[in-house]
Order: structure tokens, then sequence, then C-alpha cells
DNA sequence: CGGATGACGGGTC
DNA sequence: AGACCCGCCATCC
């Protein structure tokens, strides 16, 4: 089954092992599950996780320069932030501090899912 | 059916 | 650094 519905559970299980107090991106994300060019897709998949109650740390996946883009999609503007912050990631102007170092590459840890 | 619309990213200026 | 463009592709209208 090589549908679309394979991609999201596919985001999902990556999304599940970034750990806590660490961030991933929409490109890292899809290039793990070996769709480099489908960067947008990941952030669907992830709006489509908070409207169906899908139970991932969606608020761990920010953009290429650390950007907290997808916060309007959670139930208030501000929670995104909030949540990282209570895991120890600090934000200022909708940006993660120390991006590069809290970064975590999910095809560096490939071994660990799939 | 065709154009617009994104939780994007790489490249260029 | 920041603005801009263009490729990408499922979904929407």
């Amino acid at each position: 089954m090589g549908d679309s519905n394979d991609f999201f559970e596919k985001v999902y299980a990556v999304v599940r092992q970034i750990p806590e107090g660490r961030v991933s991106s929409y490109g890292a994300i899809a290039k793990s599950v070996g769709a480099a060019k489908s960067a947008r897709m990941v952030g669907y998949a992830l709006h489509a996780s908070i409207q169906n109650g899908v139970d991932i740390p969606a608020h761990r996946v920010v953009n290429r320069n650390g950007l907290l883009t997808g916060k309007f999609h959670f139930f208030s503007d501000t929670l995104m932030e909030q949540m990282l912050h209570a895991e120890g990631v600090l934000v200022e102007n909708d940006r993660v501090v120390d991006f590069k170092r809290l970064f975590w590459n999910p095809s560096e840890h490939i071994n660990d899912l799939l």
C-alpha cells in the first residue's frame, strides 16, 4: 500500500523519534522517509495529525531556519512555543534559539526506525 | 479541468 | 541577513 496514508504514517513514525528537547525540520523528515522533494507534504501531514488528534510531538518540527512556521495551526497560537519551552527549548521571535545545536537529523538515526 | 494554495527548501542577488 | 524566485505535489475551489 504505497498510498498517501502510508506517507503520513511514516512521517508520524519519524516525528515520534524526535527526542524531547530537540527539534527537526520538514525537509529533513521528508528525506528520511524517501520523499526529499515533498517537504510541503510533511507539513500537510502534521496539520492533519492535529485535526485527527494523532498523538505525536508535532511542536518539535520547525522549518529549515528554525522558525515556528506551524504555530498558527495549534489550538492556540502560543501553544507550540509553550510546549517547546516546557521541554527546555527556548524561542525568540518565533525562532528556536540554538537551532543548529538542537537540530536532530532523522537520517542519522534511520537504523532505529524503518 | 486549470489555477490557486500551502506547517517547504535550495539557490540567487 | 533578508527578499525573492522557482520547483515540488496533494488538495481545494
